[in-house]
DNA sequence: CGGGATTTTGCGAATAGTTCGCAAATGAGG
DNA sequence: CCTCATTTGCGAACTATTCGCAAAATCCCG
């Protein structure tokens, strides 16, 4: 009976090292691109379905850009966590924050309200671009 | 000379109802379906113009929706505030909160991070939908 | 209220991002 | 190394959004 399989194949894992070098959201067009750069040949419609792929295994994180292009990062959700995005290079640093836990918390309290999630994201420069 | 003229034309104004009695982000494609509901023939394009044109003015927010399509509300971005979306009906709140601003605030001062803006966004159910 | 300059609209075509179908290639396991 | 299920590549299809251009609407001023 097919218990759903999971090929590591050529692609998944060049798609995959791309990923995992780069700390910021990259596009399916962005990382194609890194594809090829590296010699790597796989087709865009493979690059959108291993991306399909990491994120049903909870590996990525994706999230629509500003012009409703969607971008990926490697990101465990598990830990839940926010993001500080740069606004030069794109970088994107962690920012696990309790006190922000609590605050949502605190929200779920008032207003008529049943609270369960929030998105946070900062922007601004970070370090190496100030 | 031109300085740039703004006319008032019967789309922008059935654009501008329509998106002025619904407390919630809606795409394109509903406002058009809404204005042809309204028995109001607007093409596409002229609701995308005049979204571009409300949002030039500053008097809707834009905000890609979890697939990427761009959704719009108005919403003055001057009042600095964020918003709860009800899972449920999309229904969106506004949550002016000091004390997040506070906390984005002292974000500013630790972490290499030079801070200059944050998105938030609160899920749940509204009072409504619970 | 009428005329003319300017802006806006509608339409259809063009673009960009993403998905899909299907035959060929690849990985897992015996 | 053989077989079978899964994955890939390709090109076509789709969807959201933008654009060019001629026609219609708006504004302003007399």
């Amino acid at each position: 009976m097919g218990l759903r399989a999971d090929y590591v194949t050529r692609p998944r894992e060049w798609i995959a090292s791309i990923l995992a070098r780069e700390p910021r959201f990259l596009s399916a067009a962005q990382i194609h691109q890194g594809l090829e750069r590296d010699g790597a040949r796989v087709s865009l419609s493979t690059v959108y379905r291993t991306l399909d792929h990491l994120q049903g295994k909870g590996d990525i994180t994706a999230r629509p850009d500003a012009d409703g292009e969607v971008t990926y990062m490697l990101c465990e959700p598990s830990r839940h966590h926010h993001h500080a995005i740069c606004r030069t290079c794109g970088r994107v640093e962690d920012v696990d924050c309790a006190a922000m836990e609590q605050f949502a918390e605190s929200l779920r309290a008032r207003n008529g309200f049943e609270l369960d999630g929030h998105a946070i994201e900062f922007f601004g420069k970070c370090g190496a671009c100030r």
